[in-house]
DNA sequence: TTGAAAGCGATACCAT
DNA sequence: ATGGTATCGCTTTCAA
């Protein structure tokens, strides 16, 4: 592998020079400059990362993470894959600084993010999508902080990266799915943590495009459940209560899956409904091994945790710019077998 | 982050003596070994990472990949991602060779192990079954060499460590994909490369656990098509003309998996037949788009890579001895929505 | 505009 | 048995 001494050598110039043609940092004559960025093109110079990260270290990076508190299941898994890249890098002399808000509390997130403003380098954020919070975020992206979204994008918000999964293709991937196994007529309960939610209205959206007009798969009725297990544990009685013919349940968003699932159980027609659901929460999980949910969409939350945090580091320790802005997950299908 | 230097100092001695603590070399008087190993534990020292790298890489390691050659697509995007992972490590001063060999020549792999032997610190190896291989592959270990055997395992050989899938499992995957998707009654002819492969055995081997005694799903007829496009052609042809009552194909193996569907889309019974398949190469990709095959198992060929690759690096760069000796990939369920 | 030197953390080697 | 020193590649700072 070639070094920036090597170049230096090449060229009869030192490394600091080299060094400062290649991060851009000016001040060098301009004839030098292309020489070296010639001879860096020949060689294929690449920088080494662990140089790179020791160097780093001194400039002591910090990344915060603000996110919903664990109230929010699926969160735990992105958590647990968050504080284990977290200590990891650390070991590296990057440093992380948690934050968790209770609920989706607009001013909580904005202050929040006012009091870390000149503490950090980076930020890993499950932002509310409200224009306050994209205003604050824009605010912060200026300062020259970097900024990664997860599991939910603001769309206000200049340069940033986006890990998480899309919405859209996971309805499309419930929908399809239950095509599969049930050959219809369907009568579909759906339900979902609200309309207020963009991804929520994504994922509607795609089953909605994958039943398209076909008769035999009909969406009965639509309720939002905010996420909640008692709230859909109820709504979802009412709801088999005053449709008889509701033999599907499709659950779009796991926060009150577990209310959805149990009042189904309760059900005398427990035997004749279809469950799908989106995330392989613990209840979820036991659910499944009892045959009570048939199906779940997985969205790799370990790898979102893992993929957001590395780009943190990546930028910040190697100086590497991420290749992409959005990266996003594949839907999985779970079953029993393959959890 | 604590340092070796900042122990050295804390206990008041040299640095190189903590090192020699901490990397067990010996050479260090009993009572301050303890003094040391005390200290380094009551800080928390880990060893930073890009700091053994950098040091590491004066012993110019080198990794050696001995893979069957191209022919068998599925080994494509493992070849791709582990070109990928080389290209990255190789900016840490890690050094890749490759050797793909033709067939499943036991004494052309035989060969190559013995001629790399010397030149190598680790081995990726996708091993032939065969017990001459694994005196070769104990050979190396005993001589010091890490060795990651790769989707395919050799059980007789002494301490290495594996990255594939489970095989039993994604036997049952299928099989319970299948019992979802039709009610039965199932007429299956089953295909796979060879009863030879232990990977396609325990595949079998699964899909019969879940279809258990149930008389609605049964395995009409087996064939065997050695993972060549044009013997699986004829004998799925064959197959079909035999037994017309066949109304699901199960592709176990990927490596003829084009050749079957093809008979299976030549044949009048086209549309009544049921075809769920392993890997989404290419060809399989494009008959899913077209609705011919209805879902896959997935097995993650890139995360195979990506992990092989990595175990090595943080074995040689950063002395970090893997926390298992197998790394198994989710079988995942793939259909036309979520490939 | 440029170069020289120190430093990041771990290791190898030499001298004691 | 132990310490000192040079080195890996890169960045930063200071001096010229």
């Amino acid at each position: 592998m070639v070094t920036i001494k090597q170049i230096a050598d090449l060229c009869g110039v030192s490394r600091g020079t080299v060094d400062r043609v290649l991060n851009n940092r000016g001040n060098v004559k301009p004839e030098k400059r292309e020489l070296i960025l010639e001879m860096a093109k020949k060689l294929h110079y690449r920088p080494n990362p662990a140089g790179k990260a020791l160097a780093a270290q001194k400039s002591n990076p910090v990344v915060a993470v603000v996110l919903p508190s664990k109230s929010i299941r699926f969160f735990d898994d992105i958590i647990d894959a968050l504080e284990k890249a977290a200590r990891k890098y650390e070991s590296y002399g990057m440093r992380t600084v948690w934050h968790t808000v209770r609920g989706y509390d607009v001013e909580e997130q904005c202050h929040i993010l006012d009091q870390i403003k000149g503490q950090i380098n980076a930020l890993i954020i499950n932002p509310i999508n409200d224009p306050k919070i994209a205003a604050k975020l824009n605010e912060l992206i200026a300062a020259g902080i970097f900024v990664v979204t997860i599991n939910n994008d603001i769309e206000q918000a200049s340069t940033h990266y986006y890990v998480g999964s899309d919405y859209v293709n996971g309805g499309r991937t419930i929908g399809a799915l239950l095509k599969m196994f049930s050959p219809g007529p369907c009568h579909i309960g759906v339900v979902l943590g609200s309309l207020k939610i963009l991804g929520h209205r994504h994922r509607l959206q795609g089953l909605k495009e994958i039943l398209g007009g076909d008769p035999q798969y009909e969406i009965t009725a639509l309720i939002e459940d905010n996420d909640d297990d008692i709230s859909s544990y109820d709504a979802t009685k009412n709801l088999l209560h005053q449709h008889p013919d509701i033999n599907v349940l499709l659950i779009l968003s796991s926060g009150g899956s577990y209310g959805t699932c149990r009042a189904a159980l309760a059900s005398p027609r427990k035997d004749d409904l279809l469950i799908l659901v989106f995330d392989t929460i613990p209840t979820t999980r036991e659910m499944m091994k009892a045959g009570d949910i048939k199906a779940a969409i997985y969205q790799h939350p370990h790898q979102q945790g893992q993929k957001a945090m590395q780009l943190v580091f990546d930028y910040l320790v190697n100086g590497i710019v991420p290749d992409r802005e959005r990266y996003i997950m594949n839907n999985e299908i779970r079953i029993a077998e393959n959890m």
